[in-house]
DNA sequence: GTTGACTCTCTCGTTACGTAATACTTTATA
DNA sequence: TATAAAGTATTACGTAACGAGAGAGTCAAC
């Protein structure tokens, strides 16, 4: 069989097998003397294994691993295929999500710019660094700042699914045990900011209601949420004493 | 602030911000006499945004048009992309389904052969094409045959995928509303191959049953399964008289 | 003035092919 | 049998979003 045939009949592309055949992962069994490529029927199966191990997502690279090499093991290439996949979806799955909470937010708010969006969710170059460098010294807040500029914005997406998170669960009790544990979390991911006491965690609580645009674009998540988080940090405080 | 500033600030790659440049997808409002980029607060903003949307898996070609554009409607964006967020997804779920499926197949019958595998789930070049022949005509089988071809490896997913759904209701009962809706797609799928009147499919389900070959083939998705699709499709033959 | 850190602009490599462009071979038709 | 049509071959550029150099210029400090 020729190319067109072969192509037609599995359904993929005369270029695709080519391609195939260049990265030497299908390469017919025979060439006809002006060249043409002779797929066997052996060559054939191949392709129709080749083509389920694509559709399973695996690379051609790998493909081509498992199906030239008889002492490769599947079951492991699968085991560990089947874990990218979860991963990939819940990656997925926090992608939706993230893009849910902004439909969500962009119709409550009418028409928030992307950059209101984005004032309280770090507190990088932020207004309220004057303050902090007061309340805390200046050279937490360097060290805060530096570090912040280490961690990147992976950090600053952990505090947004955390800020929806605290959200979701803001009418339940502040000394509940999920919103102990989500507090926690806020605690350990405020440590990237420099170093908080317990005590400190409380008072920058304070501050989240005392301050109106700290409250302001807390309470974008949630109505209510920064009084929620204050109490939670002032329990948390409370049983974190030494 | 230089490339390197911004970049370390940001958790980005100096080279990003290059590329960014390139594109026009965020250009440095200044530029030093020695040709240094000078990124300004504003920049700074512009690719919060930027990674944001980045994040949330939009291309740059579109976050380009997202934040360069005023009038752009961000709505209908995250719309559209939700969309193609969910159906990545549910792509996703397919193939972790098979994976997995696949896994447990491999686990059961002892190192099956990918070869083996195929057997069955196509009437392509397969064994028994000649008995085809003789029980639906050979025209019958020509133009199955093209349609097959013409049809590639999609019709073939959907054959396994199908084969996996009717294994999992199998315990079901035959006239079970499950079991017809799912026979009457495999009824459909079959009207790919050829002409099949409900009376062919009938006998087709009888020899399931009938040809060890095909018992075989079949119950490897689940023993028993294919006495139950024997059943069901007699069920729906009945249904479907003239 | 020299070192070291930083910057610039190329350019190639990555994945899995699509899409020509140009030239040759086989098949079908007149 | 000549020619047109269909099929085939190779070559090479394009895709998305950068990573990884190479080679050369710039800036601050010692």
């Amino acid at each position: 069989m020729r190319v067109k045939e072969v192509a037609d009949l599995v359904g993929v592309s005369v270029r695709t097998l080519h391609h195939y055949d260049e990265i030497g992962l299908l390469v017919p069994d025979e060439t006809s003397e002006s060249g043409y490529r002779l797929y066997s029927n052996a060559n054939l199966e191949l392709l129709q294994q080749i083509l389920f191990f694509k559709e399973l997502g695996f690379s051609l690279q790998t493909i081509k691993e498992i199906v030239h090499s008889p002492t490769f093991d599947q079951q492991e290439a699968l085991q560990m295929h089947h874990q990218t996949l979860l991963e990939k979806r819940h990656r997925l799955d926090k992608m939706i999500q993230t893009v849910e909470k902004t439909i969500q937010h962009d119709k409550g708010e009418i028409q928030m710019t992307t950059e209101e969006k984005f004032e309280g969710f770090d507190f990088r170059s932020n207004p309220y660094e004057q303050e902090a460098r007061e309340r805390w010294g200046d050279e937490a807040v360097n060290r805060s700042n530096q570090k912040v500029a280490q961690m990147g914005p992976e950090i600053q997406k952990e505090m947004n699914d955390l800020y929806f998170h605290l959200a979701s669960i803001r009418h339940m009790s502040s000394d509940s045990e999920e919103a102990q544990s989500a507090i926690a979390k806020w605690y350990d991911l405020l440590q990237s900011f420099g170093d908080y006491t317990p005590e400190a965690f409380r008072s920058l609580g304070e501050m989240y209601v005392s301050d109106k645009r700290f409250t302001k674009n807390i309470d974008r998540f949630g109505e209510g949420l920064a009084t929620f988080m204050c109490d939670a940090m002032g329990v948390y405080a409370d049983r974190h004493q030494k």
